[in-house]
Formats: structure tokens, C-alpha cells, sequence
DNA sequence: AATAAGCCATACCCTAGAGTATGGAAGCGG
DNA sequence: CCGCTTCCATACTCTAGGGTATGGCTTATT
């Protein structure tokens, strides 16, 4: 039975673990929240939120839902935790990427337009998606959205502003710099313009500077 | 027997019909495979592809799924269906509002941002992120996708051409207007700075103008 | 060593929903 | 009136998955 259960342990039914240990000598360590948080953005990156489900996402990190529902009450329990992560993080790396750095805020605002575009980080760019489709039908993930979109506002209203710009004109831009990034990552299924790139450097220029 | 069939009919789940027979004294239309994608469409906009179930769009069209499966030989062939008239109506929407119309350009351009502008024109907006959701998970709605994104694409880019710009800039612009377009119903979860619509017309000057 | 706490497996129950098979009502042409 | 076609209801089967109840292994604690 023990033999049985280890045996089980040592398939690695998805191939490997999702809290890391693909060493096959050591048992295993216990899965914790988080692990089981960082597992769920994979699913939603590439499925959705419809693709998340607990029976899904337990074999996916080689345990079954027993484990689960030991770690949340059940998948709302779950869901909450992914907006709150999601939420922290957008936060954190928004103030990061726009903290006062007086004379470099064009290239603070490049480099913002630049974190979404598609290329790298495209992880990123697949949850965002996924959580604005989720708030389409969620009130929480919603006003999770809602939130985190007017603290992005405000970070790239400062930096406008400190570029000399008008307060509306900030907030215009700042308004057209996200809806440009996010449009452009929804339009963005590797179609190959090979002046792609030249394009989206005028579009850059022209939401940052004149 | 007869009498619990009729009795059922009369009943109607959802309220009403989606063949518009509401009338109670008349039996019904029978359903076409049209009147079943019209609904469909309307389950799409609020719950997305995946809330899309034959059993529950039976029930909403006051039928069961025995007759679904008359029009359709299974699931896919709606999903199919779907995005065929779907392509069809973007395509014939955008030549629509792009016809040739000298001297009128810049007009064209700016009613094609608001037609999408999440104001009027909600369901088409919540279509519109609907499949591109879905084209994220299904190869058939990328391709659909595209094709509607470059015609679209191209439309545009002819009437900024003749609007004096060169080509790349037109292209450019293009992108543009509707990454913008698109990204911008992906904010619009009724945040309601009043202001906001001076900036919108800010932004649909600096895409069209200059 | 004994006990408790942490972590997970197993075995359930129950619902939604895809798909199939079949029968039956209504209307049509002959 | 008869039979054929159209359109739909009913009654299944089968799978995925949410949630619960419970037992058991493992590790830490005393």
C-alpha cells in the first residue's frame, strides 16, 4: 500500500511537479497555498478561468483533491487568493517600473508599453487577458481590475505630468497608452508583418511624446 | 400527452422565445438553424464561449436539445457556424462604414472608434472580446480572428492614405485606432470619470489628426 | 514511546451536460 | 385517407467535476 502510494508519487502524471522537486529520491514537500496559487495562474494563462478546476489542477501538481480542499474551502476559496496575488503583483511591478526617477520618465513609460508587448512576457500578457475576461462575469474580479487599472492610471498620470504635460493630457495618455497595450496584445496572434516593430515604434512615439 | 406538450410549450423557461413567437396562441415557428446561432450569439456576449451549452441554449429557445441536434450534427458545428456569420457581419459592417467616400475620411474613421466605444453597441463590444477569448484557446477562432483583423486593418489604412499620410503611417495609425479600440472595452468596466469622454475625444483626435 | 497535527488518498454522492436512439405529432403531397 | 418529411420530446448512457466524509501515513512534540 505505502509501495503503492510512492509508486503513484513517482509518475509525475503532467510530467513534472508544480512546487519543483522533479527529484525523484526525496518524497516530495508538502505543497503550501502559494504553490497551489502558482499552479492556478498556469491553468488561467492558457485556459481561462472556465479551465480551472480543482480535479484538473490537483493532477497537475500530482496530488488529488483531497490535498485540495485542505489547502481552501473549496474554488472560490481559490479564486479570491488568485485576485489578491494578481492584484499585489500588478501593484508592486507598476510601482517599480514608475518610481520617481526624475528626468528618465519617457523611458520609464517606454519600458512600460514595452512589459506588455507580447514578445516576453507572455505569460503575463495571457493572465491579464484571463482576468479581464473573468471580470466580465465576476463583480470581484471586476473591482479587482477596476482598482488595479486606476492605480496604473495614476502611476503613468505622475509621470506625464512630470514630462511637462497637462493634467487632462496625462490622464488622456495614460488612458491611451494602457488601451493601446492591452488592444495590441488582444490583436496579437503572431501575425508577421515584418515592419510590425516599426510600426509599434511610431505608436510609442506618438503616445509619449509631441 | 398531448395536453403536457402544449402545457410545456406555453410555459417558456426563459420568459420569451428566441424565434420572437411570443404570442401564445399561435403554436411556434419552427426554429432554423439562424434563429439557433441569433441565440447563440446572445450567450456568447454574456457568459462566453465556454458558458456555451446545448442543454441551457435548448432550454432558452423552449426546446430541448432534441431538436439542437435536427440543425446541428454536435457542438462544434454551432461553434463553426458561429464564427462564420460572425466574420461574415464584421466584414460587411467594416466595408460598410469604409466605403469609399471622398473627402469624408477622417469622419469614417472617427465613427468606426465609436461604434465601438462600449457606450451604444454593447452586445458588439461583448462579442467581440467573446471571441477573441476564445480564439486564445481555438485555433479556428485565431484564424477568424485574423482574417477580420486584417481586412479591418486594411480598410482603415486606405482611408488614412487618402487622407495624405504614407503608407507606413497609415498602417501605423491603423494599428492603432483599433489596439486602442479594442483595449479600451477591455477598461470600460463603468469606471465613470466624468471627464472621461473629453479624453476619449483627445485620444480620437491624436489617432486621427496631426 | 505516545500523542497530536499536518497533509493527502479513497470512496463516496450529486449535478451538468454531450451525444444517441427512438418515437411521435403536424403538415404535406398524392 | 396514406404515407412521407420535418421538427421536436423523451429517455437513456457516459464523463467531468464540485464537494464531503473518513481513514491513514508522516513528522513534530512532549
Amino acid at each position: 500500500m505505502s509501495q503503492e502510494r510512492i509508486a503513484r508519487r513517482m509518475l509525475h502524471p503532467i510530467g513534472e511537479r508544480c512546487c519543483m522537486d522533479v527529484q525523484h529520491d526525496k518524497p516530495r514537500q508538502p505543497l503550501e497555498r502559494q504553490n497551489w496559487i502558482d499552479a492556478a495562474f498556469d491553468v488561467l494563462a492558457d485556459q481561462g478561468i472556465d479551465g480551472l478546476r480543482v480535479e484538473t489542477l490537483a493532477k497537475r501538481c500530482g496530488v488529488t483533491k483531497g490535498s485540495f480542499y485542505w489547502h481552501f474551502k473549496d474554488r472560490q476559496d481559490l479564486c479570491a487568493a488568485i485576485l489578491d496575488d494578481w492584484k499585489d503583483g500588478r501593484i508592486r511591478d507598476i510601482n517599480r517600473q514608475t518610481a520617481s526617477d526624475p528626468g528618465h520618465e519617457r523611458e520609464q513609460l517606454q519600458r512600460v508599453i514595452e512589459v506588455y508587448s507580447a514578445a516576453r512576457n507572455r505569460k503575463g500578457v495571457w493572465i491579464e487577458l484571463a482576468v479581464r475576461d473573468w471580470a466580465r462575469r465576476d463583480e470581484g474580479a471586476a473591482r479587482i481590475v477596476e482598482e488595479v487599472d486606476a492605480w496604473r492610471l495614476e502611476c503613468t498620470r505622475k509621470l506625464f505630468v512630470n514630462c511637462g504635460y497637462s493634467d487632462d493630457e496625462a490622464r488622456s495618455r495614460s488612458l491611451l497608452l494602457y488601451a493601446y497595450v492591452f488592444g495590441q496584445s488582444l490583436m496579437a496572434y503572431d501575425r508577421q508583418d515584418p515592419k510590425n516593430s516599426d510600426f509599434k515604434l511610431w505608436i510609442a512615439d506618438r503616445i509619449l511624446r509631441n
